[in-house]
RNA sequence: GGAGAGAUGGCAGAGUGGUCGAAUGCACCGGUCUUGAAAACCGGCAAGGGUUAAUAGCCCUUCUAGGGUUCAAAUCCCUAUCUCUCCGCCA
């Protein structure tokens, strides 16, 4: 959520900063919305000021014993009219946060402005793809030819994009996720969370997905029903970074930085027809998250430092890829500055995106009421930041694909080879 | 699944219709004392919002959440959520 002085005193500018993401804003709607507010709002404080002293008078006269009635006159149709009032500005403020809770963040100064993913823009290359010197095949046919993806077998259990894996290859994707905790944890300070994998909707309010995306996560229930409906995470940044909503955190524990491996869900609406090959685009897959909670002076810092920490990963696998920062019109939602990974895919012949990493600066965090107190002792809004590091289905189809032999084996990754159990080749 | 108890400020914990936004303690901040620190003592210390040039004043809201009763609700009633205790069941 934007800070609503933006709102009201910096219309003109927020929402042409907003329109290089492709975002119009109403500003005539919120103007005309803002000047009831105001005068609403007053007249209803008013009437319960009046309401209060009177009321206060009747307690006082009736402590001295006085006859109340001629106070009790008073009050009239004080209640009825308040009512009123408070109905009409409810209505009004829900309105107004209506709009809020649906506009995106600003993009950070620093961001190239652009229409879409046409525009990100390279930051850094490592690794030189690796020549063949024979057909490469894409994941599906290695993964099949190994016994170790079955797409058919998802598809009689549960649906298409589902996938089963077996045997060396399931055990590969685990050793990939424990390889990636091992190397945040260790070499890059997070700790280690489990987390629950259903959640509910305050903590989507939080992080963003809702009330807008709904339709992008799988639900228990209908959100419109009594009683709170949990859904599935569709990423491990919405319950870590909850962890700190609704509470001022102490100063000395900043930062905080979190990772965990979680299954994510995502209902993929409105993507047919698109990757509908492969583990690319799953309604299921793992992801190592990284979260960190800083300051908001240290945000812009961590944000380059959290990117480094995902390009470690693929660093230390040897797979070839490049640093996007996206343009305003790619970004997401809530977010003020996006790095994404893109992973060599020989078989596709590309760059194709394994990590996002995010600066949220205090658009999360305000929705979520997270704080730290400050230096006059006074509760800040925290800045949230997130990146994947990495996914590990689309880890596991860039090793596949890069580490393959003209036989159809797959070489392991050095680095990950303590992770199973010294293996040197799939198949 | 059955029975009961509870949810109050950063934390602990009083408060059962009217000067209660809330006693007290801890934590925290400032001061006195001290060579320094600790202790002791004195003072301060909830959050969100409105108005405003103002981080000044004034006002509103908030005692888990949502409804209700009342001139007035932390306090009474209803519902939901969560926590704890006992019984049952269970990986």
């Amino acid at each position: 959520m934007l800070d609503p002085k933006f709102l009201r005193t910096e219309l003109e500018v927020t929402a042409e900063r907003l329109a290089t993401r492709g975002f119009i804003l109403d500003v005539d709607r919120i103007q005309k919305l803002e000047e009831k507010r105001k005068s609403l709002q007053v007249e209803t404080e008013e009437l319960q000021a009046k309401r209060n002293s009177i009321s206060k008078s009747i307690g006082q006269a009736k402590a001295r014993g006085e006859d109340v009635a001629p106070i009790m006159a008073q009050v009239g149709d004080l209640g009825s009219q308040l009512d009123a009032k408070k109905q009409e500005l409810a209505d009004l403020l829900s309105e107004i946060s209506g709009i809020a809770m649906t506009t995106p963040n600003l993009p950070d100064e620093s961001v190239p402005v652009g229409a879409d993913e046409n525009e990100n823009v390279v930051v850094r290359s490592w690794g030189e793809p690796r020549s063949f010197d024979f057909e490469v095949k894409d994941h599906v046919d290695l993964g099949e030819g190994l016994q170790g993806l079955d797409f058919k077998s998802a598809v009689k259990i549960t649906g298409s994009r589902f996938i089963v894996m077996k045997g060396q290859i399931a055990r590969m994707h685990r050793a990939l996720a424990a390889f990636m905790l091992d190397t945040h944890t260790l070499e890059h300070g997070y700790t280690e969370a489990y987390v629950p994998y259903l959640v509910n909707a305050d903590s989507l309010l939080g992080t963003g997905q809702l009330p807008k995306f709904g339709e992008d996560l799988f639900h228990t229930k209908p959100a419109t029903e009594e009683g709170q409906g949990l859904s599935l995470i569709p990423t491990a940044e919405v319950p870590l970074t909850n962890l700190v909503r609704d509470t001022i955190v102490d100063e000395a524990e900043l930062p905080i930085k979190l990772t965990a491996h979680t299954p994510c869900f995502r209902s993929e609406a409105g993507s047919y027809g698109k990757d509908t090959r492969g583990l690319i685009r799953q309604h299921q897959f793992d992801k190592v998250e990284m979260v960190q909670i800083v300051k908001p002076e240290d945000s812009i810092n961590a944000l380059e430092e959290l990117t480094g920490h995902a390009e470690k990963i693929l660093q230390k696998l040897g797979l070839p890829y490049r640093t996007m920062v996206l343009c305003t019109g790619d970004m997401g939602f809530g977010s003020a500055k996006t790095y994404d990974l893109e992973v060599w895919l020989p078989a596709q012949n590309t760059y194709r995106e394994i990590s996002s990493c995010s600066n949220m600066q205090d658009f999360q965090a305000r929705r979520m009421q997270a704080r730290y107190r400050g230096g006059d002792n006074k509760p800040v809004l925290l800045h949230t930041l997130n990146g994947s590091g990495l996914a590990v289905g689309r880890t596991l189809v860039a090793i596949l694909e890069n580490y393959q032999n003209a036989d159809g084996t797959i070489t392991v990754p050095e680095a990950l080879r303590p992770y199973m159990g010294g293996l040197e080749k799939l198949g």
